[in-house]
DNA sequence: TCCAAATGATACCATAATTGTATCATTTGT
DNA sequence: ACAAATGATACAATTATGGTATCATTTGGA
């Protein structure tokens, strides 16, 4: 006999709760935030506490990515008393993309992994052709986001 | 006198070892493995053992899986010896989007939290209009994706 | 009838990523 | 000298991810 007795079609809800999944990180989001802060405000130099109250956003951790976008070549620091941050570069010429990478490493929208190696079927799979694609398109939208036309509302 | 000492551009390495932002999870990726399989078998029944050897999935973590699916309607299940799933829907209507809503919850690339409550500038912000669009174009090249289209390889 | 083979439901666990905090050292203008 | 700022770095809480384990239930067949 053939299997007549389907289960019915059950519609529960999840069994885990998600429900984020989310392209841009909190660290991301503070990062541009502080950023078109100082695009604004491009003639002075702007110390954490001063971002901290415009921004609302938990000064250590505002501090750390504060950090590391200097590290990484996209601010000027100053130390010492009257300090602060101010832009490197051309808030025109630091695309979205850059700050995400910053913050969120390279992009990968498809590892596929197989037992933590690279997947064998790595280089024949449909799926990741595909879903390469639309990463490419993704990524070409997102380099024309520039912290300068943010900085313009 | 106006700061002329800047720290110099080091480029000091990811303080975070940071790497993924992957877009599609495990899970995902193990629900349509599987249901490319079924789509390719979808005369018979394929029992998890089965698929467990064709896929070589932790065979838990794919029981869940496919139970999640078929909780959803997307799978039939078959109880009791030869039991097993197959597909309760055409391949070629079962949209990628759909088996990434199911295991990685609803898109939303950004959400700019404000200390858990709803961005309060949600609505004027610049950042969170481009990356909408972005996010719906992609949405729409994601959902031309089928099990049907990925099972011909 | 009884058993083996299958799924259903659900609770649990381990690891990593995210989202922060805290501390101390160093620099610098006054 | 001192206060105000950043630099570097270690630590901690929470959540998401990836996976295990257990027991109950269904069902075909010897
Ligand atoms: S990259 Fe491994 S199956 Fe797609
Ligand atoms: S949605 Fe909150 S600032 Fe963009």
């Amino acid at each position: 006999m053939r299997h007549p007795a389907q289960i019915g079609v059950a519609r529960v809800l999840s069994l885990r709760t998600r429900g984020s999944m989310k392209l841009i990180t909190r660290d991301t989001d503070y990062a541009v935030r502080a950023l078109c802060y100082l695009a604004k405000h491009r003639e002075r130099t702007i110390s954490v506490p001063e971002l901290v109250k415009a921004l609302e956003i938990p000064r250590p951790f505002l501090r750390k990515i504060l950090q590391l976008l200097h590290n990484k070549g996209i601010l000027k620091a100053y130390k010492g008393k009257g300090g602060g941050f101010s832009m490197a570069i051309s808030p025109g010429r630091i695309s979205l993309i850059e700050v995400m990478r910053v913050f969120q490493g390279q992009f990968s929208l498809n590892e596929c992994l197989f037992k933590k190696e690279c997947c064998p079927r790595r280089y024949s799979c449909g799926l990741r052709k595909k879903i390469m694609e639309i990463e490419r398109q993704a990524l070409k939208d997102i380099g024309k986001i520039t912290i300068g036309n943010l900085a313009r509302d």
